[in-house]
DNA sequence: CTGTTAGCGCCTTCAC
DNA sequence: GTGAAGGCGCTAACAG
């Protein structure tokens, strides 16, 4: 308990100035000597001065801290949304605090409050797949913290978002069946209360219609996104009496369960094209043939650009209520010929 | 910028009454009458009233927060040891401030700066693959900043850590193989810099010795836990004049790309054992018949108590310079008959 | 150019 | 039982 780190009082004490003449010289002020910025900065670097970040938090009524809430950390794709926000975040002088919500809502909403209650300047969201009540996000924008959502959106109006074009990333997948000769495209979808679903689902309906393909509604079935629950939505394709040649699935492990559970029924031939296209496909003989890039990285950093400039703004004067949100283009990547 | 979130004078102001009596009031402090305690607590609620932690961190000289370095967050390894210690943290009223090192050596270093600018209270790493230069951890221990090692360990005298006792895993692996009628049982390690390196080579000749069998430097081959890097080693121990009919690999990534690997090369009946146990294993068809559990959600929860004990410890007196440690035991998941 | 002063929200003596 | 006052480290408005 000795040696507190040394503080400005400290500096002023020993060169015998004032404590408001040390921090402008720490700041580059314009009003001060330039022989005194140097004693004072000489003195800093060796006492080892830093400045008390909790101190200027308080002050500045800022924390510097932007909270982020992604369903889990365990799926290469949030890992990667997660270090493209960090390198933002860092470079800016923000700390990312960050947190899984298993998705799970009731966790997301306990977190959610956590993050509020440490007075975070803004949030980054993933909303867990169990989320269907949006109270927690209204809450948000009652305290004015900006919030942007990535990938996973709620339905609401007026929000900040980022997300890649699910539409595109359909019709590329599409378009690559059809020119590989595929008849009967089956879609597993995810839960139905999901807007990625819907989403997905339209955009299924709409890429056929693009290349003047039936739509065959018994060729679409829905997982919850549990292994057994993907298992379950595959034999209910199996039973159909139109039995399809390729399956779009919501994300990469439902096709991985899908394919697992295919091959131990000895099933064959039947291509899959997923979403997400998780590194995880690397190391697996069963992987999908192709599947939807949908840039996690790309999408964490603009995410974290809009929210740094939203904070920028609300300092600066009233937020003007413009929704601002962008859709990133997909890539359809191949991993073996159809 | 209207509505503030409401402040203890606010209170004070429409009740009336002091500040300090306001703060005792919602501390439950004995000196004040229930009536008032009840009239504060009414309006306290009724305003939405929080306390401004930046306000409490700033005065207590604490931040509740606490860092965490992990290599990455995208293996579930440590996606695990993540929610470990977040459970532990949150518990306790702590902040994890979470930040992936990419087991990069340098971006570590920078982490650590960062934290202790941000003046964590304390500090949890499991360290990068590449680092092998201690001098940013001794600068932690210098500021007095707690530091908590989990899994990955540096050779440091009198550090505090949690790992899990890779003598008993390797152990376990040895002995399964061994009773699976194992005739040529081969090690790949990771760099050899690494202490969990080590430790493995040494607890695998350990466990030889212990079944009495020869141990054969020429069966131990060394990766950089890249995927070339485990290719590479295994085709060292391919092309060896005694090839293995077991394979120990450092981990679960390992045995993966190599079994990829000599499947390509169609080379069979080689059985693996690897570490960590990664849930990824449930999607391959080409896994290691057992893997050693090493348990990180349970080593992040101990890691995390152990640090918050430390710093409970430090805000009383002055710390001994007990170095506390932990290995807990492992557990050998077999995957399939070996 | 530099010093003085005040205050951010909260806690904690000390006094009544 | 309650109030008044001071201070944590820093910034910023106001005086020189």
């Amino acid at each position: 308990m000795s040696d507190h780190s040394p503080t400005m009082k400290e500096i002023a004490r020993q060169l015998n100035i004032s404590v408001s003449t040390v921090s402008r010289a720490l700041q580059d002020h314009y009003s001060i000597g330039l022989r005194t910025k140097m004693r004072v900065r000489k003195l800093a670097t060796e006492l080892n001065y830093e400045p008390n970040q909790a101190a200027i938090f308080f002050k500045q009524k800022k924390t510097f801290m932007i909270g982020v809430i992604l369903p889990n950390l365990s799926q290469d794709f949030f890992a990667s949304m997660v270090t493209g926000i960090e390198d933002v975040a860092y470079k800016k002088n923000y700390t990312v605090l960050l947190c899984q919500s298993r998705d799970e809502q009731e966790r997301e909403k306990q977190l959610v409050n956590a993050l509020r209650s440490h007075r975070v300047d803004g949030v980054l969201i993933s909303i867990s797949k169990e989320t269907t009540d949006y109270e927690h996000f209204e809450l948000l924008q009652r305290h004015k913290i900006p919030v942007v959502f990535l990938d996973r959106i709620p339905k609401m109006p007026d929000i900040h978002y980022i997300a890649s074009s699910l539409a595109t990333g359909m019709q590329q997948a599409i378009d690559f069946l059809i020119s590989n000769k595929h008849k009967r495209i089956a879609l597993i979808n995810g839960p139905r209360h999901l807007p990625a679903s819907q989403e997905r689902l339209e955009a299924f309906r709409q890429g056929l219609w693009q290349k003047r393909r039936k739509y065959d509604p018994s060729l679409v079935v829905y997982s919850d996104l549990s292994r057994d629950g993907s298992c379950m939505a595959m034999q209910e394709l199996l039973d159909g009496k139109q039995r399809p040649d390729a399956v779009i699935t919501f994300n990469d492990y439902v096709a991985l369960d899908c394919l697992r559970y295919i091959k131990k029924a000895k099933v064959e031939d039947i291509s899959f094209v997923s979403f997400a296209n998780e590194p995880i496909c690397n190391y697996m003989d069963n992987a999908p043939i192709a599947s939807v890039e949908q840039f996690p990285y790309l999408q964490g950093e603009k995410a974290t650009e809009l929210l740094l400039q939203l904070l920028d703004k609300q300092a600066g004067q009233a937020s003007d209520h413009v929704a601002h949100h962008e859709l990133l283009q997909t890539r359809l990547v191949v991993h073996r010929p159809g």
